[in-house]
DNA sequence: GTCTATACGCCGATAGAC
DNA sequence: GTCTATCGGCGTATAGAC
């Protein structure tokens, strides 16, 4: 999101850089097989010392990197229950959104279905925690109320339905099934809402 | 498995051993947060050569946990099947033995749905090219062929299945659903049944 | 043949010069 | 804000004591 100077001199690596680096590294290869050698080489400076200059230590890169994530999906499922009221209708638009980002951006979800968070930042709060989940929770808890969903513990119809979800991202994540196919998409999201919906 | 002679002197540290106290420290702190070190200390030994004596690195410990697993695992679905003829019944004998896993052995759960293995053992083949997955690929087609499965992908009847099953044994692995509970047992594998099964 | 002592190389991290 | 220099820790590896 930078004016890009492409003149002159050695540009001055923004945060951003490495953040974006280091994603692509982190769902590549993991992030513990990432040495900060490679991000400096991905971002094109000399020595690792110039990443300390944007960031504590190398779990901080994860840190923001994931507090990115949580923030803008947090926001998108904001957008996605101001603009429908059913909870079918809202999870819907969740898990196209998912099958979206898988394609364009499938190393955000690698971040967040593949890996562990607790193993790269064991003080952070569980995935459970976070408000995204809180809001999907929500989004489950009504569509229990209204009678679209079923009566069940909304832990469990969460279980169910993403286990469904991210289950099937994780099989197009690993190439098992192919990216641009609709079919397994509309496919999933049946099954899924089938395991939860009344009836 | 040792005749153990707690006589004399400093017992000499069996693999199984060293194994044994592996699985439970990378199922605590994942295998990159687990230094060989505190693999020694686990098992009673003053240095980490001890370890070198049974394994070539600390990825080959991973490896023989890894394999061992698969292949007790691949042996239960053998006994499973010979038990049992309908694919409905294999499926569930196959939940039940998940589920008791998790209760009596959580870590070896972890290893099989948390872990990474891609991360962890670069060179591995993939979990879904491994002995038991391939039988339990196999049941889903026997059903479909018998008309107890609806006619799908096998590979989406198994995401669907599974997705189910192993995003709840996450949630009792993380304490967030009570191991004791049969209840969330049963209502899963009606949940997972449900979504491949024909009608 | 099992364990001990010790050394090497890579990575994460810090301090200071320009 | 980029680079030089340097440190400690860990995984790895080997040679030798019992």
């Amino acid at each position: 999101m930078d004016t890009e100077k492409k003149s002159k001199a050695k540009k001055p690596v923004t945060q951003d850089e490495i953040l974006l680096a280091s994603l692509k590294l982190f769902s590549e290869k993991g992030y513990f097989n990432t040495s900060l050698t490679e991000i400096k080489d991905a971002v094109g400076i000399k020595t690792t010392s110039g990443i300390y200059q944007h960031f504590k230590n190398k779990q901080a890169i994860a840190e923001v990197l994931f507090g990115n994530i949580i923030d803008s999906l947090s926001i998108s499922i904001d957008d996605i229950r101001r603009r429908n009221r059913k909870a079918s209708e809202q999870l819907r638009e969740f898990v196209d959104l998912l099958f979206r980002l898988t394609e364009e951006a499938p190393e955000i979800v690698h971040f967040l279905i593949i890996v562990n968070i607790k193993e790269i930042l064991p003080e952070h709060k569980p995935l459970l925690e976070t408000a995204p989940f809180n809001k999907i929770s929500r989004i489950i808890q009504n569509g229990i109320k209204d009678g679209e969903i079923r009566s069940i513990d909304p832990l469990l119809a969460y279980s169910y339905f993403f286990g469904i979800i991210s289950h099937t991202l994780r099989l197009v994540l690993s190439g098992d099934l192919p990216k641009e196919a609709d079919s397994y998409q509309s496919q999933a999201w049946l099954s899924a809402w089938s395991s939860i919906a009344k009836k």
